[in-house]
DNA sequence: CTGAAAGCGCTTACAG
DNA sequence: CTGAAAGCGCTTACAG
């Protein structure tokens, strides 16, 4: 905090020979104050440089303008960009954001959410971490802030939610394969119940089911953590079956590459004997050789999304707390892994 | 803030029929309180989930144990680690952050920085927005608050600066390729005058002078954002010269992977014909093929070093403002871009 | 249109 | 070892 000298409205009341209450409602345009009162105070404020002390002003108002979010890893590229469009939304409805990572360890994860409440948050953004099974404590906070869950949800917990069209968009992507022939699609996923993975596996299903195509356990791989090297190791497993799989649809940009790695590694064909879809359209899915086709994610749309509805339930709260869930649409990037130009 | 009943130190002084004082003094285990008070205090307290209200007391102490993060951009991969380390530290010592964009904009950066003061942060980090040239607003807040400044730095500014040691990686990368007889080294280079591009550049210089290499201005090409497209836009100049360079020293890794690309592009052999050297050690670093050799940064590090720095100036007040600058040495990893294995 | 006063929840010097 | 009281800087119902 201020290490020497701050003006106060106490200060400014002495120096103009009016009320601290006066000066106070002069700064912040009471009608109830005559012109020349305000433009006295105003230019005076100016003049010294004042600034009000946010801290005493949400102390009393009970106010603080402050949203809290709380990531697994703020380092994850995609949370990134949703971190953007949260930034971005909240300044422009004046808003500061105080972020923090669960590092997806649900006691963490409840911590946080404690002392964001506790310092005064008006409002919650989440995304929740990986092994999110007892909601109990989250649903306790919920009677005291608003709460908006994004990209990782769950439907035990009774709040707004934003997400992308996960199963639509892994269902365009399966479909996207089966219209250039593949039959034998493979899906690298998560083995935790984790709502993206889930839904994903979801739309992967109905593709295949809306095209007839029998499910084949084989080619069903699911990791814990669904990196790059994971989706190397997949790959071999794949690579080793007396009947391989056509196409490979990755449920992140980061396995998928893996695949690829590993694929060209083999001197395998891609598309021609094995084609590659990945989800997210990160930086990557650019870079590598064959490039990615891959389901693009609006992070910055949802951020920003998220935001929106969270300012309007800390402005206009809501009485019965309800399931809400909000979809984003996204698009699939075709490229080089699925297609020959 | 809280929806509904709040508990307070008044209430718990209530039911065990003691002063607020008291109960104040035995939940921050002051030494004058006996063990029995406290051990009853402590149990109700706990009881009915008493939550101290941060507000009111950051209010009375002056002190939030928030510290102010901006920085030009989050979603910037580098930034990003910078972010996690700053955010693990901060977590050890207990400090909440608040963090926000300047989007490289002078004037956008002063006015956050004047936000978190007002809003009682006990210390900022600061990575500066691009074109940073008056630097006197940010000195008369430094009179406030203190301030330490990490990757973007300034030596206009008498404070505690972070950085890793940019020089001295520049010479070593450029050293690197001398020493696999690469003579016509260009550098792809920021134009603007940022503190890393040049100390790159004056470390390439450097390397060069001290093998006797003349410097050719042909071959330092520079551009105001220094992304993969002018990466690729630059070394498309590079090849249309009657006397190509044998190496690209490119400042970052995004140049220097659309210098790949176009390399690639034109079947230019990497590293036999034109060699490429990129900085900062990203995830596309492995990606792109040829694999690039690069600088490894280590964010993670200078973020947590950051905050030390701060966290400890903040609790032992700086006398006299000096500027004080802090390197963090780096390696250089050398892949397939410079080195046939 | 303006002012005096209470109070937000906490800490802490002072007194006993 | 404990309590009464002041005060952090602000806002706002009440009164005029």
């Amino acid at each position: 905090m201020a290490k020497n000298h701050t003006v106060t409205l106490k200060e400014l009341s002495k120096k103009l020979n009016i009320s601290v209450s006066t000066v106070s409602r002069a700064l912040n345009d009471h009608p109830d104050i005559s012109p020349i009162t305000v433009d006295r105070v105003k230019r005076l404020a100016n003049e010294l440089n004042y600034v009000p002390n946010l801290f005493a002003k949400g102390f009393r108002t009970k106010k603080t303008n402050i949203l809290g979010v709380i990531v697994p890893n703020v380092s994850h590229i995609y949370t990134t960009t949703i971190l953007k469009g949260i930034l971005d939304e909240a300044e422009l409805s004046g808003y500061r954001v105080i972020i923090s990572e669960s590092k997806n360890d649900e006691t963490k994860q409840v911590e946080m959410l404690q002392t964001m409440i506790q310092f005064g948050a008006d409002g919650i953004l989440m995304s929740l971490a990986k092994k999110t099974s007892s909601v109990n404590k989250i649903l306790s906070m919920l009677q005291r802030v608003p709460l908006v869950l994004f990209d990782k949800v769950s439907d035990k917990i009774p709040c707004t939610q934003i997400v992308i069209d996960e199963e639509e968009a892994a269902y365009n992507a399966v479909q996207h394969l089966i219209g250039l022939g593949k039959e034998r699609i493979a899906i690298l996923k998560e083995t935790e119940n984790s709502y993206n993975s889930e839904k994903r596996f979801a739309g992967y299903k109905r593709a295949l089911e809306a095209n007839n195509i029998p499910l084949k356990e084989k080619l069903i791989l699911s990791t814990e953590d669904i990196s790059l090297i994971n989706g190397k190791r997949l790959t071999n497993v794949l690579l080793s079956m007396k009947k391989r799989p056509d196409a490979i649809f990755a449920i992140t940009d980061n396995a998928a590459i893996g695949a690829i790695q590993t694929l060209n590694k083999f001197s395998i064909k891609i598309p021609e004997e094995i084609a590659v879809v990945g989800f997210s359209n990160s930086a990557s899915a650019t870079i590598i050789t064959p490039s990615l086709t891959t389901v693009d994610q609006p992070g910055e749309r949802l951020g920003r999304t998220a935001t929106t509805y969270l300012i309007k339930e800390i402005q206009n709260p809501i009485e019965d707390l309800v399931t809400k869930t909000i979809e984003i649409k996204t698009n699939l990037v075709v490229r080089a892994s699925t297609f020959k130009g």
